[in-house]
DNA sequence: AACACAAGTCGT
DNA sequence: CGACTTGTGTTT
């Protein structure tokens, strides 16, 4: 490795701010010098803002109103491979730098120096007086010899109050001692045996293995169903990379469900590993940025965020479950983490595995191409582990209309329970009911903020506005119509369904699961635990039960509406409700007990539901694969969305019309423009939304062209606008 | 983004 | 006339 540029006292440098600048500043280095790369505090205007030295100052700027970096802050400066990800991710995503930046310095207290606390270990003192508190916090020391133990850890040992402790400090017989509070996270060692693999398996890790080992890029598409032992399977390519001396990174979907992840890698290294998701605390952010900074965490598991912490030699990048909608960032900056992962692996040299059940159509085609490996699980168990599928079709049973489960669902529930097995009812929509009507006016109830309508949620007394949050308690009169007593909730969600599951068994142990009906994640967590041990016979629950979570006892997934996923226009519609139906229908059954899924649908002759019955995988994805290529769209053409905002309607569509009319960047690259058209949820958070879309040969360079396009107006007022390259949801 | 400053509005 | 809002421009 060649030695890191430095600056001199005095030199200028380029720094590139998170503020929304468009370009980096020139500053003159500070006293000492610092290191391209270092994270700097700079004076801008009146404030002090953090920033990067990004490389030599372009000397564009009148030399005598060139000011001096504060203070280069306590932190290893990014790497030049960081900051060619961040280049090229902004690049590919037309993202401006410093919102990229932003995402690459989310880490509280960068500029503090590091954080001390008080720990106490045996002393050499002796007390003027002893009693019996004070006895057992020496003793409890005396035990555990030379450790040092927080205040709280102590006391709590001990079973003594703090005040003790700090009395025993006072004379001596305790020292007290400041250690840094980010401390290394414990060594995994790859060393431990794994678990039996079969010969199968022992294949695809050493295949794996070997492939991190090699120290370059490459890509995998490791597919296999639940139960085939994916995890295990890359669990080997982490130990690899671990042994190797190099870092890895495991993207999961859904990090509050990750609690029997966490478990496995404790068994297979001995440790646990960094955790990184949006519910860690500021002092559990900040000891993950420094530690995987320093290469004292080896191993992060993560949501998509954590593709941006400053790894030192990372060798691996394992998406799980890599078809997940979760994994592209709809807010803020517009990234795929999947596509995202394979950016950054490229660029340092790093193995990426793809995991999935139900790859993405991308995923499939560029193993088509070429471009990725691919590595097929057969299922330990055999063909078995895969449920029996069948429709109930709906136009034949008798229901009414606000009843949800067939009798034959029912029928099918009752045989589980006599036989003290457990069932799974699944609807993809939280709450209790998805429209709120009133039987006098016939007015909808929606948000103030959004044209979207408002879920009433019966478990927290509210309506919830899906877009944006807002929520608002259940009114007691019609706002329209002020009529009382009229209000009527029709469809369903989760929690009315739990209603008729606890009225259809009412001997049955119903639970309902649901993202929003627990305070934390760690609620969450123990409840799914409970439920796996047998808390419950009968389980309700949304798209989370659909992740990763495997109960042991479940035998039958009764799918409540299997048709939702395919209204609407989206060109994955039929892609994802074939993923999730796969998913949800995996569910159901073990090795010993063999499962059955069941889909409710108005519509069992369609083509995407034949496909999931007939559990004809490679017919659905070629059948799908032939369409978009007569479509001409992704992954056979590129899409790009343009999102236009601001809090005139007029004005939008004034800006959006204009874009459309100077359209002359894309017609000379073959692309297409659509629209503008009012987004499906024409106003978020009382911004009004439109939308254009933009269609390209798959070879064509799209981005260069967007970007000349896009530049062509001026925004006035609070127009804003944002590209989103590769959209996944069409709303 | 965060701030400073200019121009315009309201109320006494 | 000041207190307050709204809009625009600057930041190295």
């Amino acid at each position: 490795m060649s030695t890191p540029e430095y600056y001199d006292h005095g030199a200028l440098v380029a720094v590139l701010t998170t503020q929304p600048l468009g370009k980096a500043l020139d500053y003159k280095a500070p006293e000492g010098g610092c290191f391209l790369g270092a994270f700097v505090e700079v004076p801008l205007g009146p404030r002090k803002v953090l920033g990067v030295v990004w490389g030599p100052g372009q000397g564009d700027y009148d030399i005598s109103k060139v000011r001096h970096v504060i203070r280069v802050l306590d932190a290893a400066p990014m790497r030049s491979e960081m900051r060619e990800f961040l280049t090229r991710a902004a690049a590919y995503t037309l993202t401006p730098m410093p919102a990229m930046l932003r995402l690459g310095t989310r880490a509280p207290g960068l500029g503090d120096p590091p954080s001390m606390r008080k720990i106490y270990r045996r002393g050499t003192g002796t007390p003027p007086r002893m009693t019996d508190a004070r006895t057992r916090v020496l003793e409890t020391l005396e035990d555990y010899g030379d450790l040092a133990f927080t205040l709280k850890e102590l006391a709590e040992m001990a079973g003594v109050t703090p005040s003790v402790v700090k009395g025993l400090a006072q004379s001596g017989a305790v020292f007290e001692e400041d250690s840094p509070r980010d401390l290394p996270f414990p060594r995994l060692d790859p060393a431990l045996p794994g678990k039996q693999l079969t010969e199968d398996q022992a294949k695809g890790a050493e295949m794996l293995a070997e492939a991190v080992r090699s120290e370059t890029y490459g890509t995998t598409l490791l597919r296999g169903v639940t139960g085939s032992g994916k995890t295990e399977v890359y669990l080997e390519a982490v130990a690899a990379a671990l042994s190797a001396g190099r870092q890895a990174l495991v993207l999961l979907p859904e990090i509050a469900l990750t609690e029997q992840f966490l478990h496995r890698v404790e068994e297979r290294f001995g440790a646990k590993p960094a955790e990184w998701h949006s519910g860690a605390t500021m002092t559990e952010r900040r000891r993950i940025w420094r530690m995987v900074g320093q290469g004292q965490a080896q191993l992060v598991i993560g949501a998509r965020s954590a593709l941006f912490l400053p790894y030192q030699n990372l060798g691996l990048i394992v998406v799980d479950e890599e078809h997940d909608s979760s994994y592209k960032q709809e807010e803020g900056v517009l990234y795929n983490a999947r596509d995202m992962a394979v950016l950054r692996a490229a660029i340092c040299g790093a193995q990426v595995v793809l995991a999935s059940a139900t790859p993405s159509l991308e995923t499939w085609a560029n193993v088509e191409a070429g471009k990725y490996r691919r590595l097929d699980l057969t299922s330990r168990f055999g063909p078995a582990v895969m449920p029996t599928m069948g429709a109930i079709d709906m136009r034949g049973e008798a229901l009414p209309s606000d009843k949800w489960v067939s009798p034959s669902l029912q029928a099918e529930v009752n045989k589980r329970l006599e036989k003290g097995e457990q069932a799974m009812l699944f609807i993809n929509r939280r709450g209790y009911a998805p429209i709120t009507l009133c039987r006098a006016c016939g007015h909808q109830i929606g948000c103030d903020h959004c044209d979207a309508r408002m879920v009433e949620h019966r478990f927290l007394k509210r309506l919830v506005c899906h877009q944006c949050g807002e929520s608002k308690p259940m009114p007691e009169a019609c706002p329209s119509c002020e009529a009382v007593d009229k209000l009527a909730p029709v469809g369903p969600g989760v929690e009315r369904l739990g209603e008729e599951a606890l009225a259809l068994w009412p001997d049955a142990k119903v639970a309902t699961l649901s993202s929003d009906m627990y305070g934390s994640a760690r609620a969450l967590k123990a409840e799914i635990a409970g439920i796996a041990d047998g808390a419950a016979d009968i389980i309700i629950g949304t798209q989370l039960v659909a992740k990763g979570h495997n109960f042991p006892n479940l035998t039958l997934v009764g799918v409540i509406d299997a048709d939702l996923g395919l209204m609407g226009s989206d060109l994955r519609a039929a892609e994802r409700t074939f993923q999730l139906m796969r998913q949800v229908a995996g569910r159901a059954g073990r090795a010993e007990a063999p499962g059955t899924a069941l889909l409710q649908t108005y519509q069992p002759e369609h083509p995407v539901i034949r496909a999931i019955l007939a559990g004809d995988e490679d017919a659905f994805w070629s059948a799908e694969a032939g369409e978009r290529k007569q479509a001409g769209v992704p992954p056979y053409g590129r899409m790009a969305g343009i999102i236009l905002s601001g809090p005139d309607v007029a004005q939008v569509f004034d800006a959006g019309n204009l874009l459309a009319s100077q359209d002359g960047p894309l017609r000379a690259i073959g692309a297409q423009v659509f629209g503008p058209a009012a987004a499906p949820i024409a106003r978020v958070r009382g911004r009004h939304r439109v939308r254009l879309l933009v269609k390209a040969d798959k070879s064509a360079p799209l981005q260069d062209a967007l970007a000349r396009w896009v530049a062509q107006v001026r925004l006035k007022g609070d127009l804003r606008l944002a590209v989103d390259i590769d959209p996944q949801s069409f709303y």
